[in-house]
DNA sequence: AAATAGTGGACAGAATCGGTCCGGTATTAG
DNA sequence: CTAATACCGGACCGATTCTGTCCACTATTT
């Protein structure tokens, strides 16, 4: 039997799972008088979680939507299912913003009770995404979610670094913001003590911890975008251009934005767009392209479509059960 | 200045945002002194809240995967995230438990704020799924975590239910279990009343609330599979059988558990697998089957073979710059 | 009209809370 | 090896909060 503080808490937890309850059945739960149930509810919605209650034959307390985001208590296997939805978003291309599903990721990895983080692990090896292009390294979860946390409120953390050489120093950086690029997480922001703008590359910060009070707002349109820009003309071996027909939804959702750049003027409407892939490989497009089911035109490079004409052909061999010639490269 | 219950909340979602922090820190941002915190610190372990502490120079607090899951503070971007993920994940099918991600995704749903609900059904408009197969509709929120929540823990619910022919009734259920099939929701379960087992649309069902006390497990291997079996011989227009070379978890991430039955054996292994598949159209099958990127064998219906034979053309004449045949039948 | 359920004030004894003080232990830097 | 940094947790005690009890009141549904 816990303190009050933990039956408020249980009292959440039962409102969350279930319908509408009512206070008999909840003083019985909680193991405490129907009246201090009630004190308990005022104590939730002080708190801003959104309790409403429901008077007369059938009444109860049920939760609904509030201004805030209340604490959620989820189940293993719902947790589970969040984790692999996370993963499943960044494929698909489903996020916008890849920062959040990450911190929400690390949120919830960082507290999963070991029996489930190994069925999460069996399931992930099990899919071995060996076809799948643009899978990010994730980071440090304590690290990221350090110094997200940092940018959102504007606050200073001390971060400990190793730089390329190897040498460990200890540094003041106001952050401005996480960027994911080229399968690496950066954070970019203003050295304290230097006094001006750095990047450091996630990986390679072992501590980051806040420090007390806040620094103003950067000036400028979006600093992290702007630092980060610096890496725009990056090294891939291949440069594919396309032109795909079809709403910005349909292409993204299987392009995503890690992996391609996209015209999205007019995203409802279907239209021709051109799309601009880089990759090390080409070899998982053809399989892409045809996810898609649009009708498309490859600019360049000319290999490629070579690689979709012997897919294409190898999809007929198997529809007209070939198998000797069905078989992958 | 909140009470005593809002402070521990608090501390916990300093905990969850960061890494390691001092008691000073958190003592600091709590307003109380750091014997204090070390009380909440107790409190949160009380609720199986897994804190660790880490002593000396640069030591702190973190949490720590415990046993249970503790309350999730997520932030309005990561909620969008995970839900846009549980989304995500039940159209690739990397979902492998249907009922957690639609409970999951219920419990958030319900106190979503509404700034944040209407980001979602913006983005969410924006997609219209077109062309994916298999969507299915969500029942309602509250009935669907109080039933899920009852077949939990074993506890009867008191159901009212609309019948096909409009008549209402109030009955209490033993749950066995929620399962969806074909584009619906039901729960199967026994009748109190009458004594044998049935099965109820979830979407007839009005409000639903737990009973006090709890029921037997049922007996015998997986009843609600067992009362949802007789679904099985359902009436589609095709019937596909097929037999691709792969992983279980290769084949899932295309073909879902909703779309496709699939022998699960050796499942890590590649190897030669028959899947089935029913469904009401064809056309959505030939990109799928692309997409895979497996060899493949089309057992049956012919017409489907025709159909990837022509897909593959298409394919091929988008390789070869023929804009005429590019575009969809 | 009856039954079901939430609302909220008042009261008093019990329990909890929270600050202060303090001697202890673990860890790391130098 | 030593100093500095942090966590650890017992003891004490006044102030505050919590809880159960009793009760008259309102809202809904059948």
């Amino acid at each position: 039997m816990p303190r009050p503080t933990g039956r408020v808490l249980t009292l959440l937890e039962l409102l969350q799972s279930g319908g509408t309850r009512t206070v008999a059945e909840l003083a019985d739960r909680l193991g405490v008088d129907g009246r201090t149930v009630r004190r308990y509810v005022d104590q939730l919605i002080d708190l801003d979680v959104p309790v409403e209650s429901v008077r007369g034959r059938y009444g109860g307390y049920r939760l609904a939507p509030g201004y805030r985001l209340p604490p959620l208590m989820l189940s293993d296997d719902e947790a589970l299912a969040v984790l692999l939805g996370l993963i499943a978003g960044r494929r698909t291309g489903l996020t916008t913003d890849r920062t959040a599903s990450e911190t929400a990721s690390a949120k919830i990895r960082r507290v999963l009770p070991r029996h489930v983080a190994r069925r999460l692990d069996t399931l992930l090896a099990a899919l071995a995404f060996t076809d799948q292009p643009g899978e990010f390294d994730t980071p440090d979860a304590g690290v990221l979610l350090t110094i997200a946390d940092a940018v959102r409120h504007l606050r200073p953390v001390s971060i400990r670094y190793t730089d390329r050489e190897g040498r460990r120093s200890e540094r003041t950086l106001h952050p401005y913001g996480v960027v994911a690029h080229a399968g690496r997480w950066y954070v970019t922001g203003e050295d304290a003590q230097l006094g001006e703008d750095r990047t450091f590359r996630l990986d390679r910060i072992d501590d980051a911890r806040t420090l007390p009070g806040s620094f103003a707002a950067p000036a400028g349109p979006d600093p992290a975008q702007r630092v980060v820009s610096g890496f725009a003309t990056a090294e891939y071996r291949h440069e594919v251009t396309l032109r795909i027909h079809g709403t910005v939804a349909q292409i993204r959702a299987r392009l995503p934005e890690t992996v391609a750049s996209l015209e999205e003027h007019e995203p409802a409407t279907e239209r021709w767009r051109r799309v601009e892939v880089r990759a090390e490989r080409l070899d998982w497009v053809p399989p892409v392209l045809a996810a898609l089911d649009r009708p498309f035109v490859v600019e360049r490079p000319d290999e490629l479509r070579d690689l979709v004409v012997a897919f294409a052909d190898r999809l007929t061999s198997s529809a007209r059960g070939e198998r000797g010639s069905a078989g992958r490269p």
